[in-house]
DNA sequence: ATACTTTATGTAACCGGTTACATAAGATAG
DNA sequence: CTATCTTATGTAACCGGTTACATAAAGTAT
């Protein structure tokens, strides 16, 4: 690996003036420029990247911290941040933390030590103190950590009250809803808006509330144990994984959907076009979500002033066959 | 943030000292070691990654190059390699190629620049030439490249012969092949697995091969289209989001699965137990796969021999509803 | 003609670690 | 008692870039 002494050996030049045609800054002869650049693609000469990071403190390189990426939410999120940053020429590390604020602490350490230029943060465990020691500029996505941060969420409250308000509007009135995990922030949102929604329309039953834990089989199971004690027909999903657990569940009561029991699920993930009947799903601009939070954190790291510090994005009724009853209104 | 020297006057020794406490080499007095981590202590003091990467030309990073994490196929893949090299204290940056060899070279160049200690690399594109250039421990995942790098693939060939063969023996005749991307090596391994098995069952019939891109709407168009122009009775699909595009088709077609037409997939991706039928589909075993490549990644950076250069895993039939017709054998 | 600005380039310190080499005291061997 | 080894520590070069500062020639204003 040639290095920026042997190019200048080469060109005749210092270290200095090579420097400078390579960072395009101060004053060089054109035909030094031109001396030194020959030179350079001789010895097919590439800057050390590291060196540059060591003196310069930045490392164009970001950090982004999702819980699992085998969740299927998360893909789309990730390849959003991916590609934006990307266009600045930032490289991402992914990192995995399974909710573990341990995880999340370790890699926070391990990022800073790599000296990254910045982080994309989607938990909601992490104590204020804790982050805001960081002397990175962070943005937060998914879940709402706290107001010191750039966030960037749906509007997940909104999102299931529409949700609500939709199987109602089906003709649903015994509408049961599969809680996330209660520690995920956002189930917890979804849940008081079902909640909301739930008590205005006078429909508010306690009973009606299933705890799933945003798996497939453990929410099935839930959910044949809740169609065998209580009165239901309709279930809102607080995601779309749950929503497919209710989906077998029904199913393997022999069940139709949605003549039955009507199903919508949440998050919107390709996933709800494949299942049979398709699943009508509260839909999150999931690529959009990344691709924001990856736009703030670069201007974060630049140093630009951000016009919008929080974005609560609109999610929108996506309705398909699991809520298409005809006209029973 | 404080730096050895600041911690070495702390301490009142010299920054070889506190080196020498930090990477427990050579000699150090237990009273100064006790001193120097006082000092680190006090000072919270966390050695810089990057400057100690410049000199040990080591940066306890690896690349990792897939074609798009938004393909339901590689977050399990990606994961497991996080989670392995994570073991061995590794980060890993990962770069989405969307099979655009202008990509993957760029992002080989920034990994190089970056100091990576090793490149997994999931890609049939770059070029023999192109890849032993680099300087730095490959390890090709999924895709047969070359024989000069260690690699982990299922065996393709081989599902694809017990896919079609499994068509067979629960009666069908008429198999169809949703085949994938041309360019793609393992859709064309998998293709001539479906070829050799038909024409040895004496059933080949190139008209019943479809192109499929991968994608769920081109590939139920197209399965729309040859259910009309040819007899079905069975379909093997490429990968299990085609299979998908597959069971769609021939539900809109009032047809049923598996009695009308049966369908395996390939790959053993979740989706394949939501939906409705469940798919039977030839499973991959992906955790694994990306587990043994960070391994052999692994060893090879620290220089350990690797007992086994290529591996082949093999895959096993997961028989579901879309392949159990009760015994119309 | 003098003073100041612009252009052009080089020297060397610096970023924050690691380590080869030098030095020296105490332990052990012959 | 001297030679050699082990233990303990410091000095300074090095990794490969960037840049402050110095120097000087050429251009421009007064």
């Amino acid at each position: 690996m040639a290095t920026i002494r042997d190019v200048a050996k080469l060109a005749g030049v210092s270290v200095a003036t090579v420097s400078r045609v390579l960072n395009q800054n101060g004053y060089v002869n054109e035909e030094t420029e031109k001396r030194v650049r020959q030179a350079i693609e001789q010895l097919n000469y590439k800057p050390n990247e590291v060196a540059r990071t060591l003196f310069k403190k930045t490392s164009k390189t970001i950090g982004l911290i999702v819980p699992d990426i085998s969740n299927p939410f998360f893909p789309e999120l990730v390849r959003a941040v991916e590609d934006v940053t990307n266009i600045y020429d930032y490289t991402v590390i992914l990192c995995n933390s399974d909710e573990k604020i341990e995880k999340e602490k370790e890699y926070i350490e391990v990022l800073k030590q790599k000296y990254v230029d910045g982080i994309i943060l989607t938990t909601n465990q992490l104590e204020l103190a804790e982050v805001s020691e960081l002397d990175v500029p962070v943005v937060v996505l998914d879940r709402p950590l706290n107001h010191s941060f750039p966030s960037v969420i749906a509007d997940n409250y909104g999102g299931a009250r529409l949700a609500t308000r939709h199987l109602y509007e089906i003709g649903c009135r015994r509408i049961a809803h599969i809680q996330g995990p209660l520690h995920v922030v956002n189930a917890v949102e979804r849940f008081k808006g079902y909640r909301d929604e739930m008590q205005e329309l006078g429909l508010w039953d306690e009973d009606l509330v299933i705890l799933g834990n945003y798996q497939l089989n453990q929410t099935k199971e839930a959910v044949l144990q809740a169609l065998k004690e209580h009165e239901i027909d309709g279930i809102f999903a607080g995601n779309d994984v749950m929503a497919v657990g209710a989906l077998k569940a029904v199913q393997q009561l022999g069940l139709r959907v949605p003549e039955d029991v009507a199903i919508i699920g949440y998050d919107g993930i390709p996933l709800t076009e494949m299942t049979t009947p398709e699943l009508s799903t509260i839909s999150q601009p999931i690529y959009e979500m990344g691709a924001i939070a990856a736009r703030l954190l670069v201007k974060k790291i630049e140093g630009q002033p951000l016009e919008q510090i929080h974005h609560v994005l609109p999610v929108k009724l996506v309705q398909r066959q699991s809520t298409s009853k005809g006209e029973k209104k």
